[in-house]
DNA sequence: TTGAGCCCTTGATCTTCGTCAAACCTTCAT
DNA sequence: ATGAAGGTTTGACGAAGATCAAGGGCTCAA
């Protein structure tokens, strides 16, 4: 990141308490106060809103070193929930600690914008693929997506655990968990992957692509 | 914003700067080097993302008050297109000097962090509408946010020019042009919206919360 | 004023996906 | 071990919205 041994140091006590957070329990509500952000550092997250008749859409899934909360700043609550589908674990970073700090060291401040900018540049890919994709689309793009983070991880740029439900994902993807599934068995039947349970193996990445991005492939 | 008068001033200096954007013409485009924010003084924007194989994506409407360009700031490149749905003016607000001064107002820092946080709570939003509403939710969910910005600036609740075509507004809620017009076609022999072409009437913004939150009516 | 181009509306038809239902498989607690 | 609960798959059917097509109305520039 670019920091120097004092930037180092009073980052380190920022980021010194963590918190482990059970599977299937709340890091934090829609409501909560909103105090700080979480690095995650190991396990993984799924954040939804939810509406007042009881909608609910999954807003994204979050892995070791992507960062919840930044949806309180605006109004010192949370506006939705952050739920962990595995025994996980949180850096807890109290906001107006960041904010102190990245007042006195340019890099932190940078770096804070851009974690921010991110997040904006990433639901704007998912407005895409939920205004303007089929349901196979969806999913391929959604598999590409996840094994491509996992890749950077160092895991496996072919195999990989779901950590959440069909119905997890057609939240996401904005479609039925039926139709998550019967996606899924076309794609077993296409031979582009294998699926058992929650273990998929990406058999066709290039197949995925296309399926993606239709026209590149002329 | 709770600045004080030698914060103003400084401020001042930074938003000197204005630019004129001529009706369908780009602010920025995608891909073009991120240097500043703007700031909407008048005139009204789309943003829309687009794909390798030409798909297309309206992220978002902006009216005056409202800030555009935060997608450039992770990659130093904007990620999308920001067009000008009629003429309009903007005040340019070099991102550096924003960094600069916001390290030194604790205020202005605040101000920005919530303009960002706000944005993503507002894209949560829009993930919820396309992932799991019906056209006729979409485009009632559509008109009353409109309105209530449009309030908020001083026009009336009740009645709005669009400012867009039924395919931008399509594009947005994901739903063709020809859906878009039939919605409205459907809200009019329902006695709820008057509409002349660009010109709503809303008549009911009762029947307009009940399409959007069918459950709290009970 | 007149025509061209764009935008909008409406109808008919087709596709995709949602809904409902049943059965099966895992997992976990008693 | 055994049963219950939750998660997954698959089939049949239906509904919402996309697509294709045609016609009409605005707007703007020559």
């Amino acid at each position: 990141m670019g920091l120097n041994s004092d930037e180092m140091e009073k980052l380190d006590n920022v980021i010194s308490t963590r918190r482990r957070v059970k599977r299937g329990t709340a890091l934090f509500s829609t409501g909560d106060k909103f105090t700080s952000l979480y690095a995650v550092r190991s396990g993984f997250f799924k954040t939804c809103v939810t509406t007042a008749d009881g909608r609910d859409q999954v807003t994204g899934f979050q892995m070791t070193g992507e960062i919840i909360g930044l949806d309180g700043i605006v109004s010192d609550r949370h506006s939705c929930d952050a739920v962990a589908l595995e025994d996980a674990e949180v850096c807890v970073m109290p906001f107006d600690q960041v904010e102190e700090l990245s007042r006195e060291f340019t890099t932190l401040q940078h770096h804070v914008h851009k974690i921010m900018s991110r997040e904006i540049v990433r639901d704007h890919s998912v407005m895409l693929l939920l205004g303007s994709m089929r349901a196979e689309e969806r999913l391929a793009a959604f598999l590409l997506n996840l094994v491509k983070r996992l890749h950077a991880r160092g895991f496996s740029q072919s195999e990989l655990i779901l950590r959440m439900t069909r119905e997890e994902i057609g939240s996401y993807l904005g479609m039925k968990l039926e139709t998550v599934s019967r996606t899924f068995s076309k794609f077993v039947e296409e031979g582009i992957i294998e699926v058992k349970q929650r273990y998929v193996h990406i058999k066709d990445t290039e197949a995925l692509r296309r399926i993606v991005n239709p026209q590149s492939c002329e």
